[in-house]
DNA sequence: CCTACTTCCTCCAGCGACTAGAGGAGCAAG
DNA sequence: CTTGCTCCTCTAGTCGCTGGAGGAAGTAGG
């Protein structure tokens, strides 16, 4: 098979090499082969390897779960209970993240409306960032 | 005005000690008077500054707008129309992150409901992952 | 074969906003 | 005077990359 040089993986993959190089070390991906000029060479493996691992971080995933969904990713006798309870709390923590920036965005966007374009003495934005009691709601 | 210690100023405005000193560090608080002993002294002032700068991070404004709403606070006389830009783009970037993790729960949320519990042979998680074109959108 | 250009190599530093720890000094109470 | 707390500085770690320096190797054209 037709060893794959770094600069062509991270063209198929969208991955750059930088951060082709960073997985290598973070242990996402293995350890190449080297030609003999010491060069990185990889496989059609490793091309399906690091798109899942493209795919996961677009959806957020964390290195350590992804790591942990590549192994067993390459164990398809085991039951997927795993995979779903890395899946089930990356959603839950999805849900947390969008529920407080949605809370936060009440806050501003109160802010942004108040402000009455005049000066900054009056100024509501001002005047709410100096006073927790301002807010709506107790805890951000 | 009775000095204000270190311990003191992170019970009165929740913000931890180490943070104090950091923030000092990055410009957002003046640096204190010190005592004999270089204890570091603050006063209500400080207090209040803080109490601004704590309350705009838990906001989600970055420390660089918080600089510049500060120095806005201290200049009464000064039209607000910076303030408000400010607080716009905070809004609007509260806003972008809000629809990026919307995508993603929708395709996190895909992925979970279709796993059926059996290996990870068959496991849909897994699956999706390792390729793209399952996904509902084409870019996350 | 020589040159120019590109790709690749390693190592190191930086981002943002802290957080944590080492190792030591000051201070207040019993 | 001793115990225990608070405080000091300095350094390094977190997460997921990103960029640059300085050099070696590969490739294409003349």
């Amino acid at each position: 098979m037709r060893p794959i040089a770094i600069g062509e993986l991270s063209r198929r993959t969208a991955v750059k090499v930088t951060t082709i190089r960073f997985y290598e070390e973070r242990g996402l991906l293995p350890t190449p082969e080297r030609t003999e000029g010491n060069r990185r060479s990889y496989g059609e493996a490793d091309v399906r390897r690091l798109r899942f691992i493209r795919h996961a971080r677009e959806l957020g995933f964390e290195i350590e779960d992804i790591q942990a969904l590549l192994d067993l990713a390459g164990q398809p006798d085991r039951p997927c209970g795993e995979a779903d309870a890395i899946a089930r709390k990356h959603l839950a923590d999805i849900d947390d993240r969008i529920a407080r920036l949605t809370g936060l965005r009440q806050e501003v966007q109160a802010m942004v409306e108040q402000c009455s374009g005049g000066h900054v003495r009056e100024c509501r934005i001002i005047e709410v960032l100096a006073d927790h009691g301002e807010c709506l709601h107790e805890r951000h």
